[in-house]
DNA sequence: GTAACTGCAAAATATTTGCATCCTT
DNA sequence: AAGGATGCAAATATTTTGCAGTTAC
């Protein structure tokens, strides 16, 4: 009834501990399909039909929680998700790329081969984590 | 009945075109007192017996589209708001400092003197707004 | 078989809107 | 006096929780 879903799907499942079932790997799928940040309503809108919201948020959480996908805070206050590279591990995510929002098209997405500048903060400060998000006009909007 | 207010109040309503009015000079000396951001919530829990939550929210919408404060987007998912600088005209923020949460207090604030370091962005994207979100340990709390 | 996931109902929160009244300019 | 701000009530929207039934392993 479904059409046929990307080969990673099982794998990045099992790979991070999450039992497979059909929302989980439908979900996961709209992450593999689209390369771009989704937020609840995003996935609600796609898959909403079919399975709960509750389950959608559960869902997410589960995400978060196994390192599969991190969060991205915005301006417009929507928090979006976004699949995890490889060295994101459990609960431990490492961000180290930016985050890029598009004022045309409204998607959000992670450029990944552009690395977080470093910051020098003044004295008496230790940095945990730095997340940098650009606003702009993206490539295909051009 | 009131402690003595900020004395920048006044001016700085005047200044952003923001009729002067008992909640808005309330609020805003919130946010002169302490130069940390504040979150809806963190408002609503100093003055919300005497401002209805509707109102903090109307003066917060007003004092950001006024250029008053900018809004700082946190991984938590609340919306926190912090006083802008001078160069922030009205709708049309210039966020070119950064911001910092602090883990242990949960304070968030701008750190005006730190310049947020400039991005290289592949080929095709337009930059418009940079926001950079620090999270550690901030100097108090060492 | 057991633990985990899901849907449904409902509670708890958060945000927005309309309108009559009051205050600022 | 006129326009804008506020409070209250109520409509929406969002997120969380509990529990019983179902599914994955």
């Amino acid at each position: 009834m479904s059409a046929k879903q990307h080969p990673e799907v099982l794998s990045l499942l099992k790979a991070h501990a999450l039992s497979v079932t059909d929302g989980r790997k439908e979900i996961l799928g709209l992450f593999l399909a689209r390369k771009g940040a989704l937020a609840h309503a995003d996935i609600e809108k796609k898959v909403g039909d079919r399975f709960d919201r509750v389950t959608i948020y559960r869902t997410l959480q589960a995400f978060v929680d196994k390192g599969l996908v991190h969060s991205i805070p915005t301006k417009d206050n929507a928090m979006r998700y976004a699949l995890c590279k490889d060295d994101c591990a459990s609960g431990h995510h490492h961000d180290h790329h930016i985050h890029f929002v598009c004022k045309q098209c409204d998607n959000t997405f992670c450029l990944d081969e552009v690395v977080t500048p470093s910051v020098k903060l003044p004295r008496g400060y230790t940095i945990n984590q730095v997340e940098m998000v650009v606003s702009g006009v993206c490539r295909s909007c051009q």
